[in-house]
DNA sequence: GTCTATATGCGGATAGAC
DNA sequence: GTCTATCCGCATATAGAC
């Protein structure tokens, strides 16, 4: 990998790893609109437009709208999952409580701070094309895989009491994800507070003791 | 209200109240392709199509693709809310948890069974207009203060321990919906089944006692 | 009420100048 | 790399015959 790949803070500079700078401004407005409007009601010319450009401009950095839109849901859900995978390594030697608050409290946090790209990235896989559709498939898979084994793990320890471990993984990230869907930047709750939140409602459900 | 109104056995005939039978038949049409490529997506030639009659036949019945939508709405929500008053209704007498648990079972239920209605009918709100929107973003409020009631009422009966209760209502109506999307027919789950987990998840996250 | 035919406008994508 | 101009097809909706 060449050292122009690793930006700096990348991390916190979301979009960063997409250049050059017009390809990435067309890319942050395509995710507005398609947060906003749905990716099949936003048009070629309300992104371009967005970006201060011109509808032909688009066709320049992308070779298709859907192209846009398997961008955007790669880079989000590798982001996605590669912070519930760290914050599920980070306490390692930790209980499987402490793995799996910290995992949904990061992975809450980012489906709240970046409720825009994760609308996109959570509701609009239908929009992609089968291959490209196929790949996401794929990252989700091991998303779900990175909860079933902390709650595995907590089964096994004994710290969580969970009668069906495949059913409660699956409404633990639905509750996550679904939080992209509700989350709105005006409300009464910052995304620490709701993120806080849920680690606890997720602690309930598994069971774990206090 | 006519007698005609009154068609028996309403519940089990989703769509009963919608006539002639070819109104009802292009709706169900939209329902499904609405669900399965989203309501953008859907041209009126498809719907049309599905119903076995020609593009046109659709405007004798609806003045545009918009009232469509706003009809499955208007009864989605409808029925989603019956549904959710009906199961808090009936133990009035009993436990706050019994109540909780019937409700979530039922409303789960119904977005399993009917995913399809369900999809379109939580997740199109955007793609209605803004009087159309506003009417159906009430009903959901009712929703919300139906669970919230329930909470609160075991709260205060001292059975379950709730911090946040608003917040725990969002989770609960959040999870509770969010099954229309990942539910699949073909899956491992029957609809009672997911029912019967998400009551027992939801009666762990409001901290009741066994 | 349903059809065939069509008006009308918009959207994705391209051509070619600069 | 960006623009202006435009092609082409498709989608909503309507007109008018049956």
């Amino acid at each position: 990998m060449s050292a122009a790949e690793e930006t700096p803070g990348a991390e916190d500079m979301p979009w960063g790893e997409v250049t050059p700078e017009a390809a990435r401004r067309l890319l942050v407005a395509a995710v507005e609109a398609f947060a906003e409007r749905g990716y099949h009601a936003t048009t070629t010319r309300d992104i371009a437009g967005r970006a201060g450009m011109s509808p032909a401009a688009l066709y320049i950095h992308y070779k298709t709208k859907e192209e846009l839109l398997h961008r955007i849901s790669r880079i989000g859900h590798d982001r996605a999952l590669e912070i519930l995978t760290a914050a599920a390594a980070a306490d390692a030697d930790g209980t499987a409580a402490d793995r799996l608050a910290d995992s949904v409290r990061s992975f809450v946090r980012w489906h709240a701070e970046r409720h825009t790209t994760a609308r996109v990235v959570q509701y609009e896989l239908d929009a992609l094309g089968p291959e490209h559709r196929a790949e996401i498939v794929e990252l989700r898979r091991r998303s779900d895989a990175v909860v079933r084994r902390i709650i595995n793990e907590g089964v096994a320890a004994g710290e969580f009491d969970v009668p069906d471990v495949a059913g409660t993984t699956v409404a633990v990230l639905s509750l996550c994800i679904d939080v992209s869907r509700w989350f709105n930047t005006q409300g009464r709750r910052t995304p620490d507070e709701v993120g806080a939140l849920y680690a606890d409602l997720v602690l309930r459900m598994v069971g774990a003791q206090k």
